[in-house]
DNA sequence: ATAAATGCAAAGGATTTGCCGTCAA
DNA sequence: TTGACGGCAAATCCTTTGCATTTAT
């Protein structure tokens, strides 16, 4: 995800456009939450959320961190994310991409490829599914990890 | 998944060789647990297992259910399929295969598709990532509920 | 002002774990 | 007999929810 400055401010406008028209209060919670989001193309939980954001809103309650969350991918603001096992992530990314997910740390990295973007799948399509899109997951190491092995 | 009488068969023999291979007992508990998943595509979760194994075994307990799937797991016997947030689901199809994931209703499909098996996606990986393998999932509605719809 | 949002704590669901009895090699 | 395995219940982790209070519009 491009997280260079002119990117994020470009979110985050939007964002406040979208709540203003879904009628969605602007609270200082709400904005610190989307912004953690907006800047980061890391794929953070809820609980990372929250400690990243605790010294700066000491009043945060773990609560409204996973109410906003679903709130936010209720209206499309963000999307979930569902790698291993472990804990949701979510993702600012609302552009049509895929995922590279380290298998060793579990880095998800967002990446884009026109070409994974039309695949021979309608066809392919088995027992009368009827299939609306799709999503690549790309399964590897990261540069940190393949150093590490 | 092919759930013909033979293929199940087929599937279980070879179960019995890479148990006796990796040195891990046949126990009743542990064939059972297999053979529901070697005999259905539903992905059943741990749950579910457990479910439909209670009445055949009443001393069944969930807690062997959970260790046994991650036993399997662990020694690549079935893999682990994470759709949505819910429940972990399990498959014994150890052949490459991407699923059929019903946004709707949460059903999971096997489908093989020699087309999604080789994607352009090795010079794709971006900042270094060393790709292993990738896995699609084909979001849409089954049968049963576009009619519902 | 008023409905919506937050904080807090308790509840909930999925999964793991420790402990002990049991069983098979 | 001895280590592996299963049953049971407690513990853990992630997430949701009810309720009283505070806040945004």
């Amino acid at each position: 995800m491009d997280t260079s400055p002119t990117a994020i401010e470009k979110r985050l406008t939007t964002f406040r456009e979208r709540c203003a028209q879904l009628g969605l209060a602007l609270t200082p919670q709400r904005l610190a939450i989307y912004e953690v989001l907006a800047s980061t193309g890391e794929h953070p939980g809820a609980e990372d959320i929250y400690q990243r954001l605790k010294p700066s809103i000491p009043s945060l309650s773990r609560g409204t961190v996973y109410r906003t969350l679903t709130l936010f991918e209720s209206h499309h603001l963000v999307s979930r994310v569902h790698v291993s096992d472990e804990q949701a992530r979510f993702d600012a990314n609302l552009d049509d991409h895929h995922h590279l997910v380290c298998v060793r740390c579990q880095r998800v990295v967002d990446f884009q490829d026109a070409r994974l973007d039309r695949l021979p799948f309608d066809e392919a399509a088995p027992g009368g599914f009827h299939v609306l899109g799709h999503r690549v997951h790309l399964l590897g190491l990261c540069p940190q990890c393949q150093e590490q092995v």
